[in-house]
Parts: structure tokens; C-alpha cells; sequence
DNA sequence: TAGGAAATCTAGCGTTGCTAGGAACATGAA
DNA sequence: TTCATGTTCCTAGCAACGCTAGATTTCCTA
């Protein structure tokens, strides 16, 4: 009876040990050296351990990625709370811009490593969080134009910047600039 | 004399025909399935001469890569000539969404997987005149704002807009109302 | 036609994700 | 306490990967 409890709660201490081991070889050598092998030499445990938790390597990468989306809407939150009225679109902007260059492999998980995570209707309430957070900066700005849509370009241009930028495709010398811009696209006039 | 010029013709054709071979595997089968040994079979070469001819599987990708963005300037200038005045901007949005569309396995090469690509200073002139494209769209409509750095931004929320609708994470029903969104930002009022 | 250089192949190393099958363990009943 | 049962875990190994050393064949030149 109560063992069956204790067994799931060291089943489930054991995962979130798996997430973060993984986060943490990505984070400090790059996420190809995430192997299930190095992965279970560093938990103690051999390789098919691991895949009683994850169906294999994506889906640990996954898991991750949802834990760095749940991170991520914490960060916007406080970034709106915390910016003065009228502040809160370049708050949340420059959250994000901030939080891709100081976790780029979480954000490498979320935006192209993660394919197993189910968007849309079905998307788990950690994703659909984190777009009501862009969408509480974004529809106010809307005016007569659809606010979804909107939120989705202003994702999208911020996600954009985020992107190129990491790859060292945009000049690092226009960063203040395009932020200006993007701000101006967007600013209620 | 003459041998070594036929026989440098015959390496030209014969990386060509890696390449090609690379990007259709990679268009019908997915950039996983182009492995050094199918590639090797395909081209009905031993797997060392690949090796001769690319540093490796990384440099192939690249190659295919610089091969895409070539094709997308070409459709960006296509997209510029053909549009009504005034009408430049949406027609080469669009023609960068449906190259996104209609070649994935390029777009992902291009954007996720290419990795020896410099840009910057010394990127190549195949690169630089992909974003001169973008630029004859964007920098007339900057008005007192840096038509580079509009630019840049332009480019970001076009293609986050691809990438993130490629990955699911837009609803499609709003596609026509993005489209809408984003060109009344850029539109010159 | 013989010799040397260039091009190409065979074979194999180390690593990967993943899995089958057996060993060790804890659990509940007698 | 002892034994049978069911669960948990590990050892060992498969197929495939990128890549490379060294032998082999092919080609050109003299």
C-alpha cells in the first residue's frame, strides 16, 4: 500500500533527476553531448533505466524543452510586473531576447530540438501559458486588428530577432537599433 | 595539360551531384535519412570519396544550404519584379513563406543545420545578395529610421513567422490575418 | 610498355540510440 | 523464517552512424 506510493514518489524524483542531468550536460557542453549514455553515468544508473521514463532521447529533450517554456513564462511575468506602465512590451521583448542568449540550449530545446510536444488545442497548459503572457503584452496594442494575430506576429518578430541573432546572422552593432524599431512597430501611436 | 583540366571538370559535376543527391534525400526523406553511406550508395561512390571531397557530413548540409539561399534570392527578385508598385512588400512576404513551405528540408538546412556558413563581414556574395534583396523591400520604408536595422527586424518577423508556422505553433486560421498584421506594420502611412 | 602518381576501395575504429534476456531484489503468504 | 512471486535493474549486444588508415586499382607519362 503505501510502499506502491513511495516507489512512484522515487520513480518521479528519479525523472526530474534524468531532466535536469540532461539540462545541465546541454547547458555546459552543447546538447549533442547529451548521450544516453554519458546521461545514465551521470545519474547512477544504466541506460535502459532511462527509457522506463522517456521513450528515448527526444523525449527526454522534450521534457526539458517543457521545463524551459514553464521557465520562460516565469520570466515574462516578472518582466511585465516589474515595467513601468507603458514599459511592459519592452520589458517582455527584451526578456526574451535576454533569456535566449543566457540559456541557449534550453532555448535550442524549445524552438528546434523539441519535436514530440503537442501544440494547438491539446498543447499542455505550461505552452498555453506562456502565450497568454505575449498575449496580455500584444492585444492591448491591437486597436482594430485581431489581437491573436497580432500577439502571433509580435511572437514572431521577437522570435525572429532571438533566432537570427544567436545563429550571428543579424550585425551585433544594430542590436539597440532594431530593438528601437520593433518597438515602433509596435507602440500604440 | 589537358587531363587535368577534364579531370577538374569531372570533380565539379561529380560535387554537384553529391550535393543534389544530398538535398533530394533530404527533401523526400528527411535530413536523418541522408547519411554518409546512403549518400555514398546513391552516388554509386565509395564513402571516403564524399570525404574528398566535402571536411564532411556537416559541410554537405552547408553546401545545400548556400545552393537554397541562391534559389531563395532568385525568388525574392522574381517575388520584387513581378509585384504592382507599391505591392513589393507582399509579394516577397509571401514568396519567403511559401519557399518555406515548399521546400522544408531547404528552409532547415538553411536555418537550423547549417553551421559553417560565415555571415557577417566575410559571408559570401551568394548571402549578401539575399539580404540586398530584402533590403530594395525594407529600406524604402523606413523612413527617419535605419533602413538596415528595419531590415533586420523585417527579415526576423518574416521568417519567424515561417519558422515557427513550420514547427505547428501558429493557428492556421489565422494565417491571411497575420499576413495582414505584419504588412500594416511595415506599410508606409 | 614500365614506372610512378593519382584516384578509389576495402575494412575497421569508436560511438551512437535502443533492446532482449537474465540476475538481483523486495514483497507478501505460509 | 522461508519460500514463491513479481518487480526492478543490469549485462551484453545489435544495427547504424561519421570518419579514416592502408591496400588496391586505375590512369598518365616518359
Amino acid at each position: 500500500m503505501a510502499t506502491q506510493q513511495r516507489r512512484e514518489r522515487e520513480r518521479a524524483q528519479r525523472e526530474t533527476l534524468i531532466v535536469t542531468a540532461a539540462r545541465e550536460m546541454a547547458e555546459t557542453d552543447g546538447w549533442p553531448a547529451v548521450t544516453i549514455r554519458r546521461l545514465a553515468e551521470r545519474i547512477e544508473y544504466s541506460q535502459p533505466v532511462l527509457y522506463s521514463h522517456f521513450a528515448g532521447r527526444g523525449a527526454i529533450i522534450d521534457a526539458v524543452a517543457l521545463q524551459g517554456i514553464a521557465e520562460l513564462t516565469e520570466v515574462f511575468r516578472a518582466a511585465r510586473a516589474g515595467a513601468a506602465p507603458g514599459g511592459e512590451l519592452a520589458a517582455v521583448v527584451q526578456a526574451y531576447l535576454d533569456f535566449s542568449t543566457a540559456h541557449p540550449a534550453l532555448f535550442e530545446a524549445i524552438f528546434t530540438l523539441a519535436e514530440g510536444l503537442p501544440f494547438g488545442a491539446d498543447a499542455p497548459e505550461t505552452l498555453k501559458a506562456a502565450f497568454a503572457e505575449l498575449f496580455a503584452v500584444f492585444a492591448p496594442l491591437a486597436g482594430d486588428r485581431d489581437p491573436d494575430a497580432l500577439t502571433e506576429v509580435g511572437w514572431a518578430a521577437v522570435h525572429g530577432l532571438a533566432a537570427l541573432d544567436r545563429d550571428g546572422r543579424l550585425r551585433p552593432d544594430l542590436r539597440e537599433q532594431r530593438m528601437a524599431v520593433l518597438l515602433g512597430l509596435f507602440a500604440k501611436d
